[in-house]
DNA sequence: TTTAATTGATATATAATTAGTATCATTAGA
DNA sequence: TCTAATGATACTAATTATATATCAATTAAA
């Protein structure tokens, strides 16, 4: 499961991607989209890290996206802040975890995981935010 | 993401159904399955609670399957023990989450993620442990 | 030039979850 | 009676999740 900062930080995204090519400030994406205002911050800033969005400081600063909602899916956001939870289980990741599961070579179960989560990735990365627009 | 205590849960059951109908210890399981003992007896009394499998006491005691390997599932197991930790979003659960987000009905990224969400379940419910037995 | 409103950077706090351990009682077969 | 198993319960340590706090740097407007 997405952590509650992921769940953030894809509010965010999507609040950008409907109020267009303005710098937001952070203040107001928090309030619009329900999000405490110093844990946004924290959201932002990692969002900025990640260049998925831009920034400028001082009075009217805020942030905006570096690419069109059309290129941003869900998968995007998730694995830049959150690459971990949304595996099935950890040995499923493309370097097969940070553990190294010595199972790997004989488990049955780690297969069938990783074609369940190519299907969730390819789901997932379908997603663009264009297609979130709208309500 | 699974935890843990339910990846040794699968492991368990995996290895009860690779052993057919005889009562199996847990530290037999343990043993095989790389599972710190007694952390095997707390996933043995959970799947026992949870009548996933039955138990008898004593010498010669141990745990065996209730079910045919065929009649259970990758969901079944994960659900029984932690349903929280497969879902791609706290809000994708069936009742809607413990915590009722109160986004849902204006949230565009909610129907997406149950859709997911679905093909996930039922992938997990068509993979039986009949499928697991080889390799 | 000052002020106000913004982000940048870093540190801290608290609660929940995860992962695993420990102890003693109960059961049942040899 | 002894031994090896599960049942029940409690406990501990580490990690992660969910924030909050502080101060510096920047920028535009008053």
């Amino acid at each position: 499961m997405i952590t509650r900062e992921t769940d953030y930080a894809i509010r965010t995204v999507l609040y950008l991607s409907q109020t267009g090519k303005d710098y937001i400030s952070t203040a107001e994406i928090a309030e619009k989209m329900d999000i405490p205002y110093r844990f946004a911050r924290k959201v932002v800033r990692n969002l900025t890290e990640a260049h998925l969005v831009e920034s400028t400081r001082g009075k009217t600063g805020g942030v905006r996206l570096i690419l069109a909602p059309k290129e941003i899916s869900l998968l995007k956001v998730i694995q830049t802040l959150d690459p971990k939870n949304i595996l099935l289980n950890s040995c499923c990741s493309d370097n097969c975890g940070d553990h190294k599961c010595e199972r790997a070579g004989i488990c049955t179960v780690h297969e069938k995981l990783l074609g369940l989560q190519s299907m969730v990735d390819c789901g997932l990365g379908e997603i663009t935010f264009d297609q979130l627009l709208n309500k």
